[in-house]
DNA sequence: ACTATTTCGTCATGGCCGTTTACAAATTAG
DNA sequence: CTAATTTGTAAACGGCCATGACGAAATAGT
């Protein structure tokens, strides 16, 4: 009798950790590093008044930070004091503790730069050369190798690694370490934690998924639910909702390249019919623009689209379209607050935009979902990944600290 | 200098409210009605395990819930005990406690239920006949009096009123009161809130959203990332991610009937062209089986289908693929766990199946989504709703007992 | 039947953590 | 130069969970 009649809900209020009091320090040494991160150089009492705590509690919070070497005290507050009394101490991130790792594999290329705890970007190394079609081993060692360079070169500065994050061009598994799918790098079921070092810990994820976060921790004016349009060989998109990214069960969301835009459309290689990658990927663009691929394919089709070749002209003014059928469905399901074109499509934004907009404006009732272009550039993935880490130290202070107190 | 370079994200880490020891107590009450509530009768030291507190902190909490009416001690714990020790004392939620009101305004009638913190619907009453265009007004006013008979009905057994949740036909604002467009009821910008006595705290929402919240709740085996698609005479969608519903900025996602199918289909009032409703909503299907709106339409529909009408089948068929290609687009987005379908459709789902599940199959690389058949009956989204209120009640017993304790 | 063992619920104690209260230090307004 | 204001810290306080011990209630083994 009274049998469970609710099911058991894993999430339950807050999280499944139990809610002990070192959970809360922990959490609220988190709140003063998100706050200081995201507010500048703050004072203790500034810092109080902000997550509602007094400023005693915050006083023996930041000691501890101090401690850690995660926060650093800059020395009386001069800027912009308005009010009467004593100044304070204004306290920032530290530049010299943790940094975040980013490295992004691209068909083209391999990159890995550093970002500090403020988010600068304190070393960067590109190596330009095709990966496509080689196999993960080398590709992985050569990174490695620039990882290691990077690592060493802001470790004069005093920084240490807190963890490594890697975007691939493909479909990665929710363990976050193994390529699912990379099929312009000729990749499957890859498990990348077992060719890189164990040293650090280790997140892998999407380049579209990675791009879509840089634009929600850096873009100008982001909201905190949009969906985020990349394109590099095929088309992705990185869902957040509420300031959050959506993975989906296989972590497969955000497909954006396959959604059906005319159900009886030309066939694609995954099995479907009309999926938009057919009228708005770089191949078959290129094909519709009577143009050879080869490379730096997307600075053509821009370069020809600006000297005014009415073929080029055409082709992205129907890729546009067909983007924009594919958002109205994406935007009718997700009600986002803006959707972002990054990656290569911001290149060929004049082109694609009014065609994109119109057709997204004309099927929906009332106003329309804005459109806007991402303002971080090709390097977004790359730093996505950096941050990602950078956020996870932020996230739980005490978690690195652990680890790196005698980093 | 050291400007701002990560942006404020208001989530933060956990909750934005000041992370204090109340706060923790009371997250703590609640997982224990959540435990206590999900897996039946069961003892303190059983609660304390599965919660990860000690027994003497799961004592003190018990007692306070006891103490507020929010959980019953039934006495020894004899069922299946197997272990050797001293026996525990059972806990239950309460069954004279607080109680969820939910109340359903459907195109052809209004209902009304109330469910227990056990999950037990005690009272539930409904008034047949057509709301459509009626103005606002008379069917709050009606809704109202039957929600007094319910109230009063289950204040006989002890049980008081902690909220009041309604389910309409239509889109409602974020605010969660406002009934912002309900097509087939006339309504629209309407402030529910004003209309319905102020007494009970009130959460009104889109039918679909409480018809996919039932389903996650109540459903058997339904997982944490699902899509959840109803018709009642326009086609919507709940969207579940990680256990929670997906609500768009605006409050509108889940508009699945507004997914475009084909780009140059038939024009839709939405403004745009060959949406799903044209090919998958009530009214195309049934001019596309040849019969005329009338009462009991769904039924009316199964039984031809039933009695192996080939018109009605084909129709239905060619309802199933437009929602295979529609929720193509909506898997590839958001790859989900599985595809629910529940109100009407559940009832036609014999005929749209194999045409849905082989479009959808057709058009996935790999395993395709599973598409299931809800369990819940045309009583979802009025259980939905009802069962809002509850887990109100359970994600924060203090604060209904403040309110409580004298109710 | 009796004892040893196991498990449950509770109580007293202790440690952790944010709050409250008080105060010295540092700056501005007049 | 004084009054007012604000900051940061220290001490006392109170709330909350952990720890450890204990009596109670059942079972297993002899």
């Amino acid at each position: 009798m009274t049998a469970p009649l609710h099911k058991a809900h894993p999430a339950g209020p807050g999280r499944a950790l139990p809610d002990t009091q070192q959970g809360m320090r922990r959490r609220n040494l988190a709140r003063v590093m998100h706050t200081v991160s995201a507010e500048g150089p703050l004072s203790r009492a500034a810092v109080a008044s902000r997550i509602g705590l007094t400023r005693a509690a915050v006083s023996t919070l930041v000691d501890e930070l101090i401690r850690c070497g995660l926060l650093e005290e800059l020395g009386p507050e001069r800027p912009g004091r308005v009010g009467r009394g004593r100044p304070g101490s204004a306290l920032a991130v530290s530049g010299h503790g943790p940094a975040g790792i980013g490295a992004e594999i691209g068909v083209d290329h391999l990159a890995v730069c550093a970002v500090d705890l403020r988010g600068e970007i304190r070393a960067r190394v590109v190596r330009q050369g095709t990966n496509r079609d080689r196999s993960p081993e080398p590709v992985i060692e050569e990174l490695t190798g620039l990882v290691r360079r990077v690592v060493a070169e802001v470790a004069r500065e005093g920084l240490w690694p807190a963890g490594l994050a890697v975007a691939v061009p493909g479909l990665v598994a929710r363990d976050a370490r193994t390529v699912v799918r990379a099929p312009n790098l000729g990749w499957h079921d890859t498990d990348l934690g077992s060719l890189l070092p164990a040293e650090l810990p280790l997140t892998v994820d999407n380049e579209a998924n990675f791009g879509a976060l840089a634009e929600l921790w850096l873009g100008e004016g982001t909201p905190r639910d949009f969906v985020h349009v990349s394109a590099e060989i095929g088309i992705g998109a990185g869902v957040v909702v509420d300031g959050r990214l959506l993975r989906g069960t296989r972590g497969f969301a955000g497909e954006l390249g396959h959604v059906p835009v005319r159900p009886d459309g030309p066939e694609c290689a995954c099995g479907g019919r009309g999926c938009l990658e057919q009228y708005a990927g770089e191949e078959a663009v290129l094909r519709a623009a009577g143009l050879a691929p080869g490379e730096d394919r997307v600075g053509l089709l821009a370069g020809r689209a600006t000297e005014g070749d009415e073929d080029v002209r055409r082709a992205l003014r129907d890729a546009g379209e067909a983007l924009g059928v594919a958002l109205t469905g994406a935007v009718n399901l997700l009600d986002p607050e803006s959707v972002v074109l990054g990656g290569a499509l911001a290149g060929l934004a004049p082109w694609l935009l009014p065609s994109l907009r119109s057709e997204l404006a004309r099927r929906t009732a009332g106003p329309a979902c804005p459109v806007s272009v991402s303002g971080l550039g090709p390097e977004g993935p790359l730093l996505g990944a950096a941050h990602w880490v950078v956020r996870g130290v932020l996230d739980d202070p005490a978690g690195v600290a652990e680890v790196g107190v005698r980093g």
